[in-house]
DNA sequence: AACGTTTCCAACCGCCTCGTA
DNA sequence: ATACGAGGCGGTTGGAAACGT
C-alpha cells in the first residue's frame, strides 16, 4: 500500500498536470466506477481523461481489474480454489493471468499475492517447495539448487520439464527411493527411476506419471496412472531443440526426449509444439464447483 | 501501553507484445 | 523498416494491520 501522493493533482512546470499515484480515494473509485458502468471499457487513457481522473490509463485499468470490477469475488480463497491454484501453478508456473482466467472472480494480482504469502510458505513448511517455481532468484530457488546439486535435475526444471510436485527435496529424496512427506501423506510411494520418470505403483505394475493423486480423486479425472502424463510440458511453443540446443544439459534433454518418445504419450502437438489447450482440457474437468 | 516484527495486499515498475502510422 | 503508444503481464515495493514481546 502506498500513501496518496501529497503533490497529486498539482500542476508542475510546463503546465503539465502531474498524475496522481498511490492509493485510490473513494471519490476516484466512484468516478471510475460510474464511468465504466456508463461507457464501458475503451482506451484506458481516454477513460482516465473522460472520467476526470488525474491518473494514467494503466493505473485506471489496474484499479478496475483488481478492485472495482463488479464480477469480482471477495473474501478468502476456498480450499477448492486453493487446490486449483496449486494445481494450475504446477502446470502453468507463474502465469498468473492464465491461472486467474480459470478462477472466476479472481484476479491475477490476488492469486499472485495469495501464492506468495500463503501457499509458498505452506509448501515450504511442508518441505515440498512449490512445483515449477520460476523464481530463480529466490532463496528457495537457491536452496533448491544447493539441496539438489544434481545438475541434470535442475536442468530439467530450467528446461520446463518439471514433473508435477517434483522439486528440490522431493527430488532428492525420490532419487534415493525416499518419497517426500507430501507423497507419504497421501499414501503414495514414488520413486524417481533411472528411466527418468516418477514411478508410481499402480496395482502390480509401475506407472510413469508426473503427477500425484493429490487433487484428482480416484477416477483419473486428472493425473491417474491412466492419464499417461509423463512431464509437464513447457507452455511456450518451443521445441526441445529450440529451447536449449547446445548446453551441458543436452544429455539430460536427449534422455528425456527419448523416454518420452518411447512412451508415445508426451504432449507435443502435430508441429512438434506443446499444446496448451490440450493441456488445459484436464483443468476444465477439475471436479470442483466455483460458482458459489 | 509501547514497541518491534511479521504478514498481507494494493499499487507501481519495467518489460514485452501488438497494432498502427 | 521502424517508431510509437496502448495494453498486458510478472516482479517488486512499501505501508497498514495484525501479531508478538
Amino acid at each position: 500500500m502506498r500513501k496518496p501522493d501529497p503533490s497529486a493533482g498539482k500542476s508542475i512546470g510546463g503546465g503539465a498536470t502531474k498524475l496522481r499515484k498511490g492509493l485510490w480515494s473513494p471519490e476516484e473509485d466512484d468516478k471510475l466506477m460510474n464511468y465504466m458502468l456508463n461507457n464501458g471499457q475503451g482506451c484506458w487513457s481516454d477513460v482516465a481523461r473522460n472520467a476526470g481522473l488525474l491518473r494514467c490509463g494503466k493505473s485506471c485499468r489496474l484499479r478496475w481489474i483488481n478492485y472495482l470490477r463488479p464480477d469480482l469475488k471477495r473474501g478468502a480463497f476456498s480450499p477448492q480454489e486453493e487446490e486449483l491454484i496449486i494445481h494450475l501453478h504446477s502446470i502453468l508456473g507463474n502465469r498468473w493471468s492464465q491461472i486467474a482466467a480459470r478462477l472466476p472472480g479472481r484476479t491475477d494480482n490476488e492469486i499472485k499475492n495469495f501464492w506468495n504469502s500463503t501457499i509458498k510458505k505452506r509448501l515450504k513448511n511442508s518441505t515440498v517447495p512449490s512445483p515449477n517455481t520460476s523464481d530463480s532468484s529466490s532463496s528457495e530457488a537457491k536452496d533448491h539448487q544447493a539441496i539438489v546439486g544434481t545438475r541434470g535435475f535442475v536442468s530439467m526444471q530450467e528446461q520446463g520439464f518439471v514433473p508435477m510436485f517434483m522439486q528440490s527435496t522431493a527430488l532428492n529424496r525420490a532419487g534415493t527411493g525416499d518419497a517426500s512427506p507430501m507423497f507419504h501423506q497421501h499414501g503414495m510411494n514414488m520413486m524417481f527411476g533411472s528411466n527418468g520418470y516418477f514411478n508410481i505403483p499402480v496395482g502390480s505394475s509401475m506407472a510413469h506419471v508426473g503427477v500425484t493423486d493429490r487433487f484428482y480423486g480416484e477416477n483419473g479425472v486428472f493425473g491417474g496412472a491412466e492419464m499417461g502424463i509423463d512431464y509437464v510440458p513447457p507452455l511456450e511453443s518451443i521445441s526441445i531443440e529450440e529451447q536449449n540446443p547446445k548446453t551441458e544439459n543436452t544429455y539430460v534433454n536427449n534422455k528425456i526426449t527419448e523416454n518420452m518418445t518411447g512412451a508415445g504419450n508426451f504432449w507435443v502437438g502435430e508441429d512438434g509444439e506443446w499444446d496448451l489447450e490440450d493441456l488445459m482440457k484436464d483443468v476444465s474437468s477439475f471436479p470442483f464447483d466455483f460458482s458459489s
